[in-house]
DNA sequence: AAAACGGGGGC
DNA sequence: GCCCCAGTTTT
């Protein structure tokens, strides 16, 4: 089963703020295109320093297949100008600092955490919300309920492979549309709350 | 709470 | 052709 992008990266010993760029890139964005994008921009640039040595359009062009590309290429720039300024050119490494970036949330800041500095952090998007949801693990309406409550159920010690793994298992067999739950390890385990169709 | 940002891929 | 995607910001 292929990596999702971000944590290919990460595992490839790239930097923390390639972690972050390629998280910003893959938002509301399928995982193959993203795959492409990153890989064409990060030939450009991989560090602050080089990103602000690219306009605006450059990168919108780079990127231009993940969409918002607009949104994100400013983000890129802006967030790679706080980290020179206020920084020193690395990327933060708490979770209050990286929220306070522009265009990172508790999901991006959470992932960066994990996978670039191998910290604590529950990661919650959409395949992490959904799949505890339909498992009756939780029951909440926002991530950000489902990140809080992870914290509270789920043992420490899981936490950093726990978003990976379902992760992977959101985007291959519990999928948001005609899940392949015959193909489930944990099936027996789950209510599948909100499964209209399934396979 | 809902809209806006967006092209690509699945069906 | 229609709907969704490793979200976040703005209204």
């Amino acid at each position: 089963m292929e990596l999702p992008i971000v944590t290919e990266i990460s595992q490839n010993r790239r930097s923390p703020f390639e972690v972050l760029i390629a998280t910003i890139l893959s938002l509301r964005t399928k995982d193959e295109v993203t795959r492409s994008a990153s890989k064409r921009l990060f030939e450009k640039a991989n560090t602050p320093q080089q990103m602000l040595g690219l306009e605006d359009s450059e990168i919108a062009e780079l990127i231009y297949p993940v969409g918002f590309y607009n949104t994100k290429s400013r983000t890129i720039l802006e967030v790679s100008r706080v980290l020179i300024k206020d920084y020193g050119g690395s990327v933060p490494d708490d979770l209050d600092s990286l929220l306070r970036l522009k265009g990172v949330g508790r999901k991006t800041a959470n992932l960066v955490l994990t996978l670039g500095y191998g910290k604590l952090g529950v990661c919650v998007d959409t395949h992490v919300h959904r799949i505890n949801n339909r498992l009756g693990y939780v029951k909440t309406k926002t991530p950000e309920q489902t990140e809080m409550a992870l914290r509270e159920k789920l043992p420490k010690q899981y936490w950093i492979q726990y978003n990976d793994l379902l992760v992977t298992w959101g985007q291959n067999v519990c999928k948001p549309i005609s899940p392949i739950c015959s193909k489930c390890d944990i099936s027996i385990y789950c209510k599948r709350i909100g499964v209209t169709k399934s396979r």
